[in-house]
DNA sequence: CGCTTGCTTGAGATTTGTCAATCGAAGTGG
DNA sequence: CCACTTCGATTGACAAATCTCAAGCAAGCG
């Protein structure tokens, strides 16, 4: 069900645009085709992940196969903090994805910088506790959107990189019910579907209090 | 609903009992009642709390006054991370509770220190996003009990610092729903209940393989 | 042009929530 | 010491939300 290749194509660059490591810190460009593995659970951890182009989902998985997707992380951001010695999740590529791989594990004072990335992981992930424990299925989408939108600018468009499927394995609701809910979102008027993986928000207020 | 004294008592003490902070950082133990408040949303943040005996609650609540509580923290456990410049999070001792407070905000290495328990706050937290998104509610409480019980050293009886509420809150269901998965639990001969906040592990393999 | 894959929609089943009554332990005052 | 009060927990009956299963639709691709 969540098969995958394991190809990527590293891709060497002169520098890296991730400011907070910029001393000598600049490594090449990973190229990841959609539906390919980062990472997985269980394996030793070190690098972390900057995204340059694309979009990256961090999951975990029960035995039967149930998936929660931790989070998703979009161009400019920077993920693989999910791990002590070993992961503790996949991380793949929802798209072609180019990641720069940062090889930072045995630089002594990074965790300077470090620690404000991991306490925002920690404030996101805590915040999305109180939308899988304590919000409907509207609710749960409308957090989503907002969340989307401000990551993309705060514009009135949002590109979804992921399908149906992505959102409904992180917002905890099945596909038949986030689509229901988007068809809802739309027949109120809130949102313009503009095609499956792009919309428009139409009324950003209501969408706003509905994800409180 | 969530009143709460703002009383506490400062008791000094020597010596932090803390090891990685135990170069100078020993700090007195505030004694929090029951119900207390130990920080609110919003307020500045700075340090760190060692639970020296009680238990803690740390949460979020929404406009209309549901509460997802993230987190529960023992004796001692340490918490306070939920926090950039200012908390996102209410934390509240449960029962009369000793915190050793930890004034490290300036320390300049102390990141390197910090960073490994954030991380692991990190970790859990995105567990239990798994827990919330995919886990119906017997898996939940199974889920719940289990981490209970290897907090208390793995023992067969398991105390519990929390009312059926917190439980709920903590696990995204109802008052109503935890008191009858216990009560299908102690039917089915998995736990028996001891009183209401103290229970014994009968068939601790069933309860593992519930909670995955 | 016809597949394939992902999305949408509908009908019915299941789980969990809501509301209400009762229980029971702990504490209070007579 | 006992009756009374209170508050949290339990239980039941019913309602609502979400899931499951199944069918149909539509965009993208060979």
């Amino acid at each position: 069900m969540y098969a995958q290749q394991i190809a990527h194509i590293d891709v060497p660059v002169k520098q890296s645009p991730f400011a907070l490591l910029d001393e000598g810190w600049a490594q090449p460009v990973s190229f990841f085709p959609a539906g390919t593995e980062i990472y997985a659970q269980g394996e030793k951890a070190g690098p972390l992940y900057h995204v340059e182009f694309g979009a990256v989902r961090v999951y975990r998985l029960l035995a039967d196969g149930r998936r929660q997707i931790s989070a998703f992380h979009l161009a400019g951001e920077t993920f693989g903090f999910e791990a002590d010695a070993t992961h503790h999740f996949f991380a793949e590529a929802i798209n072609a994805t180019g990641v720069r791989v940062l090889r930072i594990a045995g630089a002594a004072d990074m965790s300077r910088q470090l620690l404000p990335l991991a306490l925002k992981g920690l404030i996101r992930a805590q915040e999305h506790l109180l939308v899988l424990g304590r919000q409907n299925a509207i609710e749960r989408v409308a957090a989503f959107l907002v969340d989307m939108a401000e990551r993309q600018g705060g514009l009135r468009q949002v590109e979804l990189p992921m399908s149906r499927m992505d959102i409904g394995d992180y917002l905890g609701l099945t596909i038949e019910t986030v689509s229901r809910v988007f068809t809802r979102l739309k027949d109120k008027g809130v949102i313009r579907l503009l095609g499956l993986r792009s919309l428009e928000i139409l009324k950003q207020d209501v969408l706003l209090d509905m994800g409180e």
